[in-house]
DNA sequence: AACAGCCCGATTGTTGACAATTTCAACGAC
DNA sequence: GTCGTTGAAATTGTCAACAATCGGGCTGTT
């Protein structure tokens, strides 16, 4: 699934690096909260060589912000970043939904078939989706983007923006609150894609992404009205 | 100009990503040779630990390609990773047109007139235009980029794909081939911009960045029918 | 009491030595 | 002659010590 090649890790610091990674993602260093480069090597049991490598990649991917002399610490995402990001995404994604309409082989049509299958399976049994909601949606978007064939588009979202919504996504423990329309739309994309209708899928796509984001904008927007009532 | 600031490079590590940069990327180092560690430290005037953390930044930016155990090389962009590079344009400076539309200041609007301007008197005095040219392009998208307002956005582009275009014009001295067209297009585009118009802005920039993608690809073309009659 | 300057501890940046891995060439077997 | 093996040289990966820089607290002055 990575689009990085792990091969079980060949390296020290590319462990150091999958794994510092990994605690970021999942919330288990806070956001935010200061690295020390000894502390850190003490934990991952490496010298501080190979541990800022690693911390230099994971800096790179925007999960950690560093200022010289003075140290590294868990980026935490704004509101705004995440806006950003979707725009991005919304722009990015698009192309890969036209791109996988015009280059996705049969097989993976198949398989971008069992995804959606699986989810509607997972609506109908009402089981606690919070988790496998958020996987679920990832493997969707995932398996669109390796459909693009294009690995720079893959690199860019796979390998760098959407460990930053994973990370979000841990942080506000937010799980997508408009699962049975996100179905429906993910239902369309595809039909798109196996009509090989690019464009479609694209407008669709940018469609999907870009009511998230509105999504996000009004849950925000009242959550600051809440905060602000109650501050008075 | 640049997305990262400099601030005239505050350790050894920064000099070093920069001066490695700039040599790759005007092909000093030609695209494909290998790149030694300890000969690099030796001409840099540094030790392998700063020369490292450089090496590890360019690689994570497609300009170095890095092999376990191996060694690093110079990345050399295959065709087919060019016209990769300009979906992601499209997709990307599309929607940097389209913000930029609806976010850029007077001022910017105002300096993107000035490029415009410049670009039109060095067509009208019919001087050396292969770097200006260049440059002058990079410019008129470097302003419309920032001009989106979207931090992210321009990380992407400038901080990461456009290095990889710079490479590519150096490395086969390619200059825009219809320089008069581009002109005009850039023209609308502003022209959209000024009246705010994200939609046909985008619409523009995509418009304009694809006309460009198959230029190459019909150049490539004819290069490859070319090199096959030669061989039979 | 407020503020400026200085010093000390802690953290990061840098270096050179040591260990691990790969490559390549010489050698020998088939 | 070809292929596989082995060993040494070269290169990269890792480590631990040293140097440079920053932040915070102390002191002294106004």
């Amino acid at each position: 699934m990575s689009v990085t090649a792990p091969e079980s890790a060949r390296t020290l610091a590319d462990r150091v690096f999958a794994r510092l990674q990994d605690d970021i993602v999942r919330g288990e260093i806070p956001p935010g909260s200061k690295v020390s480069e000894t502390e850190l090597a003490g934990r991952y049991g490496v010298s501080r060589g190979p541990l800022r490598e690693a911390i230099r990649r994971l800096e790179s991917r925007k999960l950690l912000e560093r200022v010289v002399h003075v140290g590294t610490r868990v980026a935490s995402l704004s509101f705004d970043d995440l806006i950003e990001i979707y725009h991005v995404r919304e722009a990015l994604e698009g192309m890969a939904a036209r791109l996988a309409a015009e280059q996705m082989s049969a097989e993976e049509v198949n398989g971008l078939n069992d995804v959606l299958a699986q989810h509607e399976q997972q609506q109908d049994l009402q089981q606690d989706t919070a988790y496998f909601q958020r996987e679920g949606d990832l493997d969707f978007h995932y398996r669109i983007i390796q459909g693009s064939h294009n690995g720079t588009l893959s690199q860019m979202l796979i390998g760098e923006l959407y460990h930053l919504v994973r990370m979000y996504r841990y942080q506000f423990s937010s799980v997508a609150n408009r699962p049975q329309k996100a179905l429906n739309e993910h239902r369309r994309i595809v039909e798109a894609i196996e009509a090989r209708d690019g464009e479609m899928a694209e407008l669709l796509m940018r469609r999907h992404i870009s009511s998230a984001r509105k999504n996000i904008e009004t849950q925000y927007a009242a959550h600051k009205a809440e905060n602000l009532k109650s501050d008075n």
